[in-house]
DNA sequence: TATGAGATCAACT
DNA sequence: GTTGATCTCATAC
């Protein structure tokens, strides 16, 4: 286990330095989790961010201090993670997609309703549900305070980028960030 | 392997 | 009333 922890500063750069800084980090939540393998970034200039028409109900959060969770409902059913960072004059997070379970598997597949590893947080809907993440315990919430635990990866991991999956408003961007050799990515890289 | 529908809710038009 | 930063299961090839 890395030992260093990943504080406010870390998140306090634009989302396209924290993303791919994030691939290889340790995420825990309440001792569950794992090493982070594929993130997007969503930056405010950005159609498809939340943030881009402005602060609202929902993206409150994302609009806050960098370091802090931004959590939503996703078609109506996941609850998916994003770390905020900096604003550069308005709100950008990072989308948590897919991560290598470490910690917590019981717990996992308790929740997960599944045995096989390789499906326990391989997308931003498990990831949630394996985390137990929901918006009342943790949107807005401190990242470098429990439950939740960041730890710098310890190595130079190589990061693939790519087009961001499931979205339609400026699809071609390559906000996409990941091992591209990981078998618990959410899909493969090309 | 690939494609399609259903689930389910809050933001937004 | 429509649309998602999705996942699962069923059915078809």
């Amino acid at each position: 286990m890395p030992a260093n922890r990943l504080d406010r500063r870390f998140f306090a750069r634009s989302v396209h330095k924290v993303a791919p800084d994030l691939i290889g980090a340790v995420l825990l939540v309440d001792g569950v989790g794992g090493r982070i393998v594929e993130v997007e970034a969503y930056h405010h200039t950005d159609p498809a961010a939340h943030s881009y028409r402005g602060k609202t109900s929902r993206n409150a959060a994302m609009f806050g201090p960098p370091g802090v969770a931004y959590v939503y409902r996703s078609y109506g059913i996941h609850w998916c993670l994003n770390f905020v960072c900096e604003r550069e004059g308005s709100a950008s997070a990072i989308l948590i997609r897919a991560i290598e379970p470490l910690e917590g598997l019981a717990r996992m597949r308790r929740r997960r309703g599944l045995s096989d590893e390789r499906l326990l947080c391989s997308g931003p809907g498990r990831v949630g549900q394996a985390l137990g993440i929901t918006r009342d315990r943790h949107n807005g919430h401190a990242l470098d305070r429990p439950p939740f635990a960041l730890f710098a990866r310890s190595d130079q991991p190589e990061i693939a980028t790519g087009v961001r999956i499931g979205i339609s408003k400026a699809a071609e961007l390559p906000w996409r960030y990941g091992l591209a050799e990981s078998k618990f990515l959410s899909k493969p890289f090309r």
